[in-house]
DNA sequence: CACGCGACTGACTGAGCTGTCAATCAGATC
DNA sequence: GATCTGATTGACAGCTCAGTCAGTCGCGTG
């Protein structure tokens, strides 16, 4: 459906260079993930949707269940990327730097529908397999333990009484809640009122800011 | 490892009624669930923990599509049975009834180690089947539903102006969040501690109670 | 005891999937 | 044009697993 055959006319040559065929595989699974799930997602699928054998597939990735962690790998690189930039190019406020944290992760480029889905499937399956935490364990950490600096933060400039640990906690998991929502349920809310609802709950814990 | 021969030396006849052998087989999926996940659970290995033939899994469940439905209406079931008998147990202020809604999540009977897991796993395959959404949907909207009244009543009684809907989004799925937690952290921390985070969570929207 | 019924087994089938590999093809370099 | 390198194909082997089914077992009833 995304697409059988070569997506433009132009400049997609049969033949490609290794690292623009890895990228294009990637983003293949993410897609062949979020419509299928990790318990029905197959190597012929992915290589349809890229319009190539079966075989090729494994003749880059070696195999399936490393090319399911290559694309972990790659969604949870994009996803730091894409806090940290946020980050750098925000007000050096701790108010600022929880704003940007909160608003980057619904960026457009991250919080897509095939992005969502492929990662509530990695959680889905974090439990049974050791991939999720070897690959993220050490992301998630990096997430929390910056965004609980930023509460102490506030808690020094701002005179709060916060628990830094358990309000990075609840920003954290009131994010990936939203997320599961916009997933899971039947008739989802929008990312604007996503973002609402997040801040809501921040406004919770920081009322004279947000 | 749970049980490869029956399980007790007393009264476990090798043929048993169709509602206990039922039962035995949706326990048993829960824990390959938990186990294995969406993407490798087996009937074999469902029949195995039973310690009986695979070929007897479908005969009392047809077809392996409908054991996992069926084990998820089950949990849905017990889920739901769970927080509405604490609701009707608890003081009739809503203060207490959020606070009995709260804690039933983290009743020892629900929230065990392959009961998480396995709400997970349907979790995460919830975006790529129907399946979720079809069974789940309507207990969803109802304990949503049931909590945003609550809400309400809170603001109606104890004269807070929060929005009723965020609120109780946000309850729920910071309490969805912990659970994720105890699944996917590698240290995660103790219920007790699950339970104190969405507290201090909810103390946020009711600062007077709580 | 005989009979009937429902629980149960285990061998079998066929589908579908992963991973292999020899052969082919396309583009770059000399 | 000849040659080399690396991408690509597609047939094939091997395996796992869901679902089928003919036959067995055991319990309760007449």
């Amino acid at each position: 459906m995304t697409q059988a055959a070569p997506m433009n006319a132009i400049a997609v040559p049969r033949t490609q260079s290794r690292d623009a065929r890895r990228l294009q595989l990637i983003e293949a699974t993410i897609h062949s993930l979020a419509e299928r799930g990790f318990s029905r997602i197959t190597v012929t699928d992915v290589a349809a949707r890229a319009g190539i054998s079966h075989g090729l597939v494994l003749f880059h990735f070696q195999s399936k269940e490393n090319l399911l962690a290559e694309t972990l790998d790659f969604l949870a690189e994009e996803y730091r990327l894409n806090w940290q930039t946020a980050l750098a190019t925000a007000g050096d406020t701790p108010e600022d730097q929880i704003l940007a944290m909160i608003k980057a992760d619904f960026a457009p480029a991250i919080c897509t529908p095939a992005r969502l889905s492929a990662w509530c499937s990695f959680w889905g399956e974090s439990q049974s397999r050791p991939l999720y935490q070897a690959r993220c364990g050490a992301n998630d950490a990096l997430y929390n333990s910056t965004l609980m600096a930023l509460c102490e933060k506030m808690n020094a400039r701002h005179h709060y009484a916060v628990s830094p640990e358990r309000t990075a906690r609840l920003i954290r998991i009131m994010i990936e809640g939203v997320w599961l929502d916009l997933m899971t349920l039947e008739a989802p809310y929008s990312i604007a009122e996503a973002v609402e609802t997040v801040m809501t709950g921040t406004r919770g814990f920081f009322p004279r800011h947000f």
